[in-house]
RNA sequence: GUCCCCAUCGUCUAGCGGUCCAGGACUCCGCCCUCUCACGGCGGCAACAGGGGUUCGAAACCCCUUGGGGACGCCA
């Protein structure tokens, strides 16, 4: 049997932290076992989806690279499938028209709160055969009064819920669309999904869909549920926790492959393993190790993942971020160094790719002003002559290079008897206008020479300024 | 309120009856390295929710309590 997963997201907000890694694990399942991965917009609320929604869904699974092999299906396409199956369910006997008002179950919900009983539809209709002038039906879902489903669950184990727990569900609305509890069975079964891979808070609904399943003398497919996720102070992760698409994460410095072994940590474990690449995963990707317990979403650990791909991941792949994000600051990556040479001296002291950025800046485009304090302590009467002494090193420099560089940042030292720092922090601060960048030496390097003397005189004329 | 799920360091987790006075990772704190910031190296703080069982033996199995979470829509 072909494995077929799929992640049928509703574009009603955008994709978050929850379902996307939903969707990874459905994912990983389907390519863990050779399968197919399907993917289905749920949008049979008309009056909330949004082609927003669709397109920040379609555009986060992109970025992230969760490739679909089916899709995007969307269910208002299908409406005519729907109500084909609801005129089977209403014939075989298994549905039913209702004819009660919003006013009604209002009524009746309310009087079962009361009396501390779970609110549920009390089935009257079920024998109220005649129409009711003026009101349009909804069609019910008979749902059996007893036994019980019992949901062999993947992550959970056995799950029992008595029939009579459960109510006459309205699978078409009075206006005869198709509801969730309908579409979601109708299209499960169409689609051939043989592991229904979703969040927990599916798991009530379930038992609902096994007996719709059962109605239509469907074959039932595994269902596995995910415990939730929460936010980093345990609240439920809502829009209010930031990353109200998940693009957000792009566009704050993060790559792709952090988040996905992020969230693929989030809720699985192979041992004490944390760094997973995607080949890993999907080849050590397995439901037995997947949590039971809902988990908090955990900032600082994503921004380590995020720090270690920027110094593991081939320079080559990550300039291609950073290309992205200095054109975010206006900046064309190619006037001034290469972008894969700037993550080679930058990585080890950026955790995003927009600290790397911001900090990169100043390699392409001339800064407009020192950094108060450091140019307080750095660029003085006294370290003047360091700058003036290097500068005339430089300009002599035979091969403009590293090794070349250190050379003559240390004999600029040992000739004025001071030690190295007292040299490299002033340079520092005229090249960059502050007081942290990478080595100097890699630093000047990068910058060239001709921005690396200019910037030396521009110093020193700055602190003559200052003096006089 | 009713039903369902869950329960190991602050967080993510290892653990599938003995090798656990509980291991790893993030965070935090020391020390070392050092031209800045970092990286790196070494070390440290920190947990089996509580109570009953079962067993020669329980973090692991069962029950109860407590505490979290989810569901209870003509939303998905």
């Amino acid at each position: 049997m072909t494995i077929r997963t799929r992640f049928a997201p509703s574009p009603t907000g955008y994709l978050h932290i929850g379902g996307a890694r939903t969707a990874l694990f459905s994912w990983l399942y389907a390519r863990r076992h050779g399968g197919t991965f399907i993917l289905r917009i749920e949008d049979t609320d008309l009056e909330r989806s949004t082609a927003e929604s669709v397109n920040a869904i379609l555009e986060g699974m992109t970025w992230l690279g969760l490739e679909y092999d089916e899709g995007p299906f969307y269910q208002t396409e299908r409406f005519d499938r729907y109500k084909e199956v609801i005129q089977q369910l209403l014939d075989g006997g298994h549905a039913y028209h209702c004819y009660c008002t919003r006013e009604e179950l209002d009524e009746m919900r309310a009087g079962q709160m009361e009396r501390k009983e779970k609110p549920r539809y009390d089935g009257r209709c079920r024998h109220r055969a005649e129409p009711r002038a003026g009101v349009p039906p909804v069609v019910r879902f008979k749902n059996p009064d007893e036994g019980a489903v019992v949901i062999d669950d993947i992550v959970r184990g056995q799950v029992v819920f008595q029939n009579r727990e459960l109510d006459d569900l309205i699978i078409a609305r009075s206006d005869g669309s198709p509801t969730y509890n309908l579409t979601v069975v109708v299209d499960d079964l169409d689609m051939g999904i043989t592991h229904v891979i979703r969040g927990e808070d599916h798991l009530n609904n379930t038992p609902r869909q096994i007996n719709i399943l059962q109605a239509l003398g469907a074959h039932l497919p595994r269902y596995a549920h995910l415990s939730m996720i929460h936010g980093a102070d345990g609240a439920k992760l809502s829009k209010r926790h930031g990353a109200v698409s998940f693009m957000q994460y792009r566009d704050d410095g993060f790559l792709p492959e952090a988040l996905l072994n992020y969230l693929v940590r989030l809720g699985w474990s192979h041992g004490d393993q944390e760094v997973f690449s995607i080949d890993e995963m999907i080849e050590l990707f397995d439901i037995d190790h997947v949590s039971h317990s809902a988990s908090a979403f955990n900032p600082d650990k994503l921004l380590w993942l995020n720090h270690h791909y920027l110094m593991h991941a081939d320079p080559l792949h990550v300039a291609h971020h950073l290309r992205w994000h200095l054109g975010q600051r206006g900046i064309d990556p190619a006037q001034g160094p290469d972008a894969a040479d700037m993550v080679a001296v930058q990585r080890e002291r950026c955790k995003t790719l927009v600290e790397m950025a911001d900090a990169s800046v100043f390699f392409y485009r001339e800064f407009a002003h020192y950094e108060e304090k450091a140019a307080k302590k750095n660029l003085t009467t006294e370290t003047a002559p360091v700058l003036r002494a290097l500068a005339a090193a430089l300009e002599s420099l035979h091969d403009w290079n590293k090794e070349a560089l250190h050379q003559a940042v240390t004999n600029v030292a040992e000739t004025l008897g001071v030690k190295l720092g007292s040299v490299a922090q002033p340079v520092r601060v005229a090249v960059s206008g502050t007081s942290v960048s990478p080595p100097i030496d890699a630093t000047l390097e990068l910058l060239g020479r001709e921005k690396t003397l200019a910037r030396l005189r521009r110093a020193v004329q700055h602190i003559g300024e200052g003096a006089a």
